[in-house]
RNA sequence: UGACCCAUGGUGUAAUGGUAACACUACUGAUUUUGGUUCAGUCAUUUAAGGUUCGAAUCCUUAUGGGUCAACCA
């Protein structure tokens, strides 16, 4: 109910006006919208953005989303993309009513270029890509037509069937719309409708030798499926005069269109072409490295959908350009596993800690965990019913290095010589006895523990400041974990000077092969979420094996201590 | 030296001629068996100049800045 109240307060953007309007006064009753990718590359974040517009507009107005494959150009494209497309849209938690390639409307689109004809509207040309390209103009010229642009009806009609039937090689002609050559919109100068290609096409197989151009297919196809609104990005802003001049001539269904502002990320490219690049240049693992801002790689590296969708929700949508902060997105990540990852401690440089006055009962090599003491720990202090773990305790413990210091300074509240800290879910331990070797370096403490202390049960009277996180050595299992800190060193490597891939961040992976884990960490699933208390939160990678488990860093915690070091630095 | 689109805190978005706001970030403090979470608070905004109006972030004009357009790509 508060919910909903919120949803109906929150401002609308420019399209819900748009749509809010169009439903007001009639003349739509439901809308209709799609969401159309070339099946030539992996979706990223900003397809997640049209994503998350376009089925959230339908499902909050009333309507339904259409999965259109805009497939009109059999060379680069190809059905693995068509798989992956599809699965990244179930996984962001949408669902399309039909599924439709442009490539279902090849006939349907020929007859509306026949009709074009049959009107004096469209011509065959026989210029050489060179020819039309001079013949266009610049932007600040006007074109002029060439001699083929007088052509008969009945002449057009029949090189245009020439040329569906294959008499005509690749280039050899085109069929072109006649409109303006002299207007000041570069798309409306007699803007080609179809191309021959004798290419195999992933869906029509080889049917067609013609294929259409991006602007005879998208907006038929929208008016085939009567699509309301149809969202696009600012690039297409120009092309809007020529998708209503079609639509207009062809006297079908008006869909009309709307463009956004694409949704840029700060510290990485957000491009097919620079993210194929840096997929074949190697820079990264694939498609579906944890780095890449792919809807796959987000995936892999332990991003939820719930996460992203709320991003989106918060940045909005608008028509400016913008380098939106990835801090965004990741706090908005943060926030979500916050509530559903479960506990558990890792220890990723260990130190060596010995309770002095603590008797492990399974002092033999050959010991069985159940001989120890088991301690129980929350698995999610967020989460009433998230349950409880146990986790073994012994006199032999590893700490992480860092949370020791020989010669504290005044707000460090962890281990010290002489200082207490309590160990999660566990004991207070003081340290009593730092132990080095030959060269100086610390290699182990000598702790004593407070009986009484122990966690639930604590009649110490005992206060301490810090708690750490620590894991029994000889319980310990061993993982391999991977840290991802940003691909590029610059908010906008786009737009530095030289090639982006100079600005990549050659420290964006960390490896560290082997860290301490908690035995209950052994039963670890992929789809679930984890928090390494302190650390941050981890999923487990697909390169694990059952020799070796390996975790993926989705996003660290926020580091309050790491800023007041930083600060006294 | 054309046409078109855009301009609100550091970032992203609201305010639809009537008190410039929300979130993130940053900073204070409280709580905390995660230096996490949570809670309370602080800093910070209309590109510029004219005009219309009782009143302009909003409407008009001009300037400035940014973006897009000359693929048989989408």
């Amino acid at each position: 109910m508060a919910e909903e109240l919120k949803k109906d307060e929150k401002s609308s953007n420019f399209l819900e006006e748009i749509i809010e309007t169009d439903l007001a006064n009639g003349k739509y009753k439901s809308i209709v919208t799609r969401f159309p990718p070339e099946p030539n590359g992996y979706l990223h974040m900003g397809h997640a953005t049209s994503i998350c517009l376009n089925f959230g507009l339908s499902k909050k107005y009333g309507g339904y989303t259409n999965l259109r494959f805009d497939d009109t150009n059999p060379v680069t494209e190809d059905v693995e993309y068509v798989d992956s497309i599809r699965e990244d849209i179930k996984w962001l938690g949408f669902e399309w009513k039909n599924e439709h390639y442009a490539s279902d409307y090849f006939d349907q689109l020929y007859e509306y270029a026949v009709v074009l004809i049959n009107k004096g509207l469209a011509y065959v040309d026989d210029s050489t890509a060179e020819d039309i390209a001079e013949q266009k103009g610049t932007p600040t010229q006007p074109g002029r037509r060439n001699k083929y642009s007088d052509r008969s009806i009945e002449e057009n009609l029949q090189l245009f069937a020439e040329m569906k039937a294959g008499k005509y090689k690749d280039g050899e002609k085109t069929l072109r719309a006649r409109i303006d050559m002299e207007s000041p919109n570069m798309l409306m100068r007699d803007p080609l409708l179809y191309r021959i290609k004798h290419a195999h096409h992933h869906q029509t197989g080889d049917k067609w030798c013609i294929y259409p151009m991006y602007d005879f297919a998208h907006g038929q196809s929208d008016s085939i499926e009567k699509v309301t609104h149809s969202i696009c990005t600012l690039e297409f802003v120009p092309h809007r005069e020529l998708y209503d001049w079609l639509i207009e001539k062809l006297e079908i269904f008006p869909s009309k269109q709307y463009e956004f502002a694409r949704r840029n990320l700060s510290y990485t490219v957000m491009s097919k072409r620079k993210l194929l690049q840096l997929v074949n240049d190697k820079h990264v693992d694939g498609w579906d490295d944890p780095r890449m801002p792919t809807i796959s790689g987000m995936r892999r590296r332990g991003y939820t959908p719930e996460g992203i969708r709320e991003f989106c929700d918060r940045v909005g949508i608008a028509k400016r350009e913008n380098i939106t902060d990835v801090g965004l997105l990741e706090f908005c990540i943060r926030e979500h596993l916050n509530k559903v990852a479960l506990r558990r401690m890792v220890v990723f440089d260990p130190l060596k800690v010995v309770i002095t006055n603590y008797k492990s009962v399974a002092a033999d090599a050959d010991a069985t965990i159940s001989a120890d003491e088991m301690l129980v720990s929350e698995n999610n202090p967020e989460d009433d019913k998230g349950g409880t773990r146990d986790i073994p305790f012994s006199n032999e413990l590893y700490i992480e290095k860092e949370d020791f210091m020989e010669n504290p300074p005044k707000k460090f509240f962890r281990l010290a010589p002489g200082k207490m800290v309590r160990l999660k879910s566990a004991y207070i331990i003081k340290c009593d006895e730092v132990i080095k070797d030959d060269k100086g370096e610390v290699v182990e403490l000598r702790c004593s523990y407070i009986p009484e202390s122990q966690s639930g049960n604590d009649t110490s009277g005992i206060n301490v400041k810090g708690t750490l996180h620590w894991v029994s050595v000889k319980h310990a299992i061993t993982a391999e974990i991977r840290l991802y800190d940003r691909l590029f060193k610059v908010e906008d490597p786009s737009s530095e000077e030289g090639d982006f891939k100079e600005y990549i961040n050659s420290d964006s992976l960390q490896t560290v092969t082997t860290v301490y884990a908690e035995p209950s960490l052994k039963s670890a699933k992929f789809d679930e979420r984890y928090q390494f208390l302190r650390k941050g939160y981890f999923t487990l990678d697909k390169d694990t094996s059952p020799s070796r488990m390996v975790f993926n860093r989705t996003v660290t915690l926020k580091d309050g201590w790491a800023k007041e070091q930083l600060r006294s630095q």
